[in-house]
DNA sequence: ATCCAGGATCTCC
DNA sequence: GGAGATCATGGA
């Protein structure tokens, strides 16, 4: 990987194993728009990015290397070598070669733990446009406005003193108590969420935990995509159909059985092997009535 | 119209 | 400690 910055645009060449349509669209993030192909715009750090790829190179803007270096680079997850864990994970399993190749573009982005919190929280029973649409609700609402139409999304000050209703408003439905709790202890009774980074996954989790309307899911989702806790295995209904159909043979099997499967089999990759066979499952409608 | 969605909680046994 | 109903909302 090569970068250098040249006209408040960052150039990159030879960037392996990432497609930024794949990475964007495989369900983990909810603030991008597709533009054209290959072009999208991503709202986060309270900036809007777009990034271009042609190949294995990007072109990313309004961007300096100072604000690569800080804030993208990581949120991207750029400096990982995912050729190694591909191999690491896939190694004897057939299944999850296949839903590598699928899409190998996928990096597992580090996104800014509030923001993943809520939009996780709103994910719950939930459907990926719908879930897009309320966050963009919440961010016009209550976030700031940066260029043209977009809106950064809003602190957990300025969203704790919204009430149920305006939150209702934004279509936020029976999860509104869940994000005003989530709000209250990050503002009220010192849950800080960048302070979970330092700690161990399971303790992490369990701060998660204590928030009303935050459950196992969630709280892995928060730590895969915001706290690079990457032994998290989310499970969700497609992971759950796609580990019964292709390693239980077919059975119905428990979420705590299908954790301690992940967990023996990938470890502390499991998040990575998660996110390859949640995208393959969720395309191919893998299990679905 | 009925069912379901990147679930969590509450109730009931 | 596990099964079942319930929760808003809108698209299929």
């Amino acid at each position: 990987m090569f970068y250098k910055e040249q006209d408040n645009k960052i150039i990159m060449k030879d960037v392996k194993s990432f497609d930024i349509a794949q990475t964007l669209e495989c369900g983990q993030c909810f603030r991008f728009y597709k533009i054209d192909t290959n072009l999208y715009t991503i709202v986060a750090n309270k900036k809007v990015l777009y990034v271009k790829q042609e190949n294995t190179a990007l072109t990313l803007y309004p961007c300096n290397i100072n604000e690569f270096e800080s804030f993208w680079i990581r949120y991207f997850d750029f400096e990982r070598d995912y050729c190694e864990i591909k191999k690491i994970i896939s190694e004897g399993d057939k299944i999850l070669q296949e839903a590598i190749n699928f899409a190998p573009g996928i990096r597992i982005l580090n996104q800014e733990p509030f923001e993943c919190l809520i939009s996780f929280i709103i994910s719950q029973n939930n459907r990926i446009t719908m879930i897009k649409k309320i966050i963009e609700n919440l961010s016009r609402t209550f976030g700031e406005k940066i260029e043209d139409e977009y809106h950064s999304f809003p602190s957990p000050e300025k969203l704790n003193a919204a009430t149920i209703d305006e939150m209702m408003v934004c279509k936020t439905g029976f999860r509104a108590k869940y994000i005003k709790d989530a709000c209250f202890k990050i503002t009220n009774q010192n849950l800080i969420l960048d302070n979970l980074f330092q700690l161990e996954e399971s303790a992490a989790r369990e701060e998660l935990l204590t928030i009303h309307g935050v459950g196992q899911k969630v709280a892995d989702c928060v730590l895969l995509f915001s706290l690079q806790k990457h032994g998290a295995f989310p499970t969700d209904v497609w992971i759950k159909r796609v580990m019964e159909e292709f390693y239980f043979q077919g059975k119905p099997t428990s979420v705590k059985k299908i954790h301690e499967f992940a967990l023996n089999k990938w470890g502390n990759y499991s998040g990575f092997a998660q996110q390859y066979l949640f995208n393959y499952a969720k395309e191919k409608e893998i299990g679905k009535k």
